[in-house]
DNA sequence: GATCCACAGGAATCCTCGGGGT
DNA sequence: ACCCCGAGGATTCCTGTGGATC
């Protein structure tokens, strides 16, 4: 049934997107300078998880690449990079310049020096979920180097723009703010009708049964294209030869918590007992909430720490809270 | 409405770890 | 073997705020 899984897959980039037009002309009218080997102007793409903002990043550059002879690009995921060190390593990563560096500590600032260096073709630098980037001063030092060109992915333009000062702000004032809303029912099923149509065989799907993931999914595609998955996965197990709707009932919830757990793991032990009390409790206030987690961990840290987990916590969207002060409460999402 | 106090979050400082230099 | 350095996390110190209580 499954005729080629790979296009099942959430990383997978297609070589034509759809209802993206307007998002991908303005990207790629910023970065068309490099062409002609001009500067090209720092662009920051925003909005709700799932609106296809990696993707589109991905694609435009991958058709900028066939355009310019000559251009060096890299994705970082500033979550999983969030270091100024392992940002900037990823970064010569890009364009082979690591071979000897090994330790975090080098002469102070060296590995900025070695990108300053460079001096190859245009290079451009995708930063996803930019806002857990730590050192945001990491932007104002890229901005100033004139071969690379920043392309800044977060969900809300706030969390970028909102904790960084005076001068890097104003710097960033120019760069270009591209605006990702959600999908809708139907660009969604037209979304998984192209991978249906590539990843299998025909008649194994319908748009019916599309319809339905797209609602199950809220407008989220990384959902949508979970649930697809998961659903062909299963389905091609059971012997049968197309998706019905049972079988898509059936891994709805798998499927959300799957990517639900993908977040968690990149949690600390502490980070994630915090979690894990919040969501048994439901909703709890700060001082039970550190009561509880002193009980779970043998080496509990302090208060002001666990602040900074909770607000960690809140930028990845795991929990959220309500109320001011004493007041205030924490609850998981969804 | 005055006072209290748990709480949030900024800033400065401390601590630890990994790895270099001598 | 020893000391030193820088990064990043944790802690300490602090101020401002708003709900609770009388």
């Amino acid at each position: 049934m499954i005729t080629d899984a790979r296009v099942l897959q959430p990383e997978f980039v297609p070589n034509d997107v759809k209802h993206r037009s307007a998002e991908v002309s303005h990207l790629s009218d910023t970065l068309r300078p490099i062409v002609d080997g001009e500067r090209a102007t720092n662009s920051l793409l925003y909005g709700p998880s799932g609106a296809g903002k990696t993707c589109i990043a991905q694609y435009t550059i991958e058709q900028l690449r066939e355009n310019v002879v000559d251009l060096n690009y890299q994705y970082v995921n500033c979550w999983e990079d969030h270091t100024r060190f392992k940002t900037l390593y990823r970064l010569l990563d890009g364009i082979d310049s690591t071979y000897d560096i090994h330790r975090q500590s080098t002469p102070k600032d060296e590995l900025l020096d070695r990108l300053r260096e460079y001096d190859g073709p245009p290079y451009i630098v995708i930063l996803d979920e930019v806002d857990q980037l730590q050192d945001k001063s990491l932007l104002y030092d890229l901005y100033r180097m004139r071969d690379v060109t920043m392309v800044l992915i977060a969900n809300r333009e706030v969390d970028v723009f909102g904790t960084v000062d005076e001068r890097l702000n104003s710097r960033l004032e120019s760069c270009a703010r591209i605006k990702f809303g959600q999908y809708d029912i139907r660009e969604l099923v037209t979304i998984l009708e192209d991978r249906a149509r590539w990843g299998l065989e025909p008649d194994a799907v319908t748009n019916d049964e599309l319809e339905v993931i797209a609602d199950y999914a809220a407008g989220d595609a990384r959902v949508a294209i979970g649930i697809f998955r998961n659903a062909a996965r299963v389905a091609r197990q059971n012997g049968e030869d197309r998706i019905t709707v049972e079988v898509i009932d059936g891994v709805v919830s798998e499927t959300k918590s799957e990517i639900r757990q993908k977040t968690t793991d990149k949690l600390t032990a502490h980070q994630q007992v915090l979690y894990d009390t919040i969501k048994e409790a439901g909703e709890i206030g700060a001082g039970d909430l550190y009561d509880a987690y002193c009980e779970a961990v043998d080496d509990p840290k302090t208060r002001r720490t666990m602040r900074n987990h909770l607000s960690k916590l809140e930028q990845y969207n795991l929990i959220y809270a309500t109320g001011n002060t004493k007041a205030r409460t924490y609850q998981t999402h969804s």
